[in-house]
DNA sequence: TGTGCGTGACTAAGCGCTTGCTTACCATGC
DNA sequence: GCATGGTAAGCAAGCGCTTAGTCACGCACA
């Protein structure tokens, strides 16, 4: 991560600019670790090198911190999700490009992932509705491909909606199982992830 | 669920020999929407029509309740996993099968399923050690299928181990997603998950 | 140039409540 | 007559969050 800058020499460590980044790290970290519930905000403030009222000073509650985290995340992997298609109109290049940057973001970033994908039961109604409308976006543009690319002839399959809620969630579960220390490389799962994908819409 | 019995007449509801059973089932409810750690031992007991303190007849710790479930859940997968792949030698026929047999169960007790993949971080090491040990086996019976596949030249996959893992993923992810209220019953995801799975294997 | 003062980031202390779990006791049936 | 399965009451610890106050800093103005 290049978050922690190198800041003013004259307040070395406690406080600064980056103490919002530093709480977000600490929460991801714990949330991921712990869950939504198992983490208390002591967890967060003393992992960022504050009292438990400094998360306070930053966040209204420790559920509204996870909101922020989780839109920002969610955004994010929207905008990249658009920007990827964006690069070509041939369906094949481009559901094979957003599910190799799809997994590969999971995987890199899975400890982020995890929290975005499975905390979500912790959010309060109506950020739990914003957060929805935004997946359904990124599900929208999966489903376009998809459909264009039936429509092309490109791609064959029984039903283009359950295929492109099964590619995504293939994607989205690599969060929970991939691990630094395993295996494989983030390019390694991507890159075979695109053939499985490709093969699920028919292409050989 | 059929684990509500007749039961005695002379004592009408609040305890009897399936108190065990109504505390599992408030717990597995319980767990699934609220998390582990956003689960009280009053939620649990209050739900199974019991005082706080019934709960600790019946199990030593919220922990070793938690742990009970997960491991009779993965038991019951890995016994359905072994006895779907014994019904035939062919390759192509056992990895239909028991992926058909994974998706809709996963689907039909997507609730139960969701504890048992989602709250494995809230056990303590040795129990998550047990409960992995299970998952592994799961592993096994499916790996072996896809190996034999490729041998036979039935399967073509350039990573027999990472297709193994990306089509249990598929199975496992679906827990989280499924909705009873949705427009997919548990047999039309299995059936297209079929077709899905040998699709990633190389069979058209 | 110096100074008074508002502002934003932070802490020490702690409040009121909830948590997992225990204790002491009670009723029923083999 | 005692194991089994239950309850009422409550304990110690931990919880999210608040309060009151400290401190460094930037800036208008005498």
């Amino acid at each position: 991560m290049h978050l922690v800058s190198a800041s003013t020499p004259t307040r070395p460590v406690p406080d600064g600019p980056d103490a919002r980044a530093r709480l977000a790290r600490a929460a991801v970290e714990a949330f991921a670790a712990r869950g939504f519930h198992g983490t208390t905000t002591r967890d967060i403030s003393t992992a960022a090198g504050m009292s438990p009222a400094a998360l306070y000073v930053h966040h209204r509650s420790k559920e509204e911190l996870l909101f922020e985290l989780s839109r920002a995340g969610h955004e994010r992997v929207l905008e990249m999700v658009r920007a990827s298609v964006a690069g070509t109109d041939d369906p094949v290049q481009q559901l094979g490009g957003v599910v190799e940057e799809f997994v590969r973001d999971h995987a890199v970033v899975h400890t982020g992932a995890r929290v975005i994908n499975y905390e979500l039961a912790a959010l309060s109604d109506e950020h739990l509705a914003e957060i929805v409308e935004i997946r359904h976006q990124i599900d929208l543009v999966v489903r376009d491909v998809i459909d264009r690319g039936v429509a092309s002839g490109a791609f064959e399959t029984p039903d283009p909606h359950m295929t492109a809620l099964a590619v995504l969630s293939l994607g989205v579960d690599v969060a929970r199982w991939f691990r630094d220390e395993g295996r494989w490389s983030p390019d390694q799962v991507a890159a075979h992830y695109r053939v499985l994908a490709l093969r699920m819409v028919g292409v050989t």
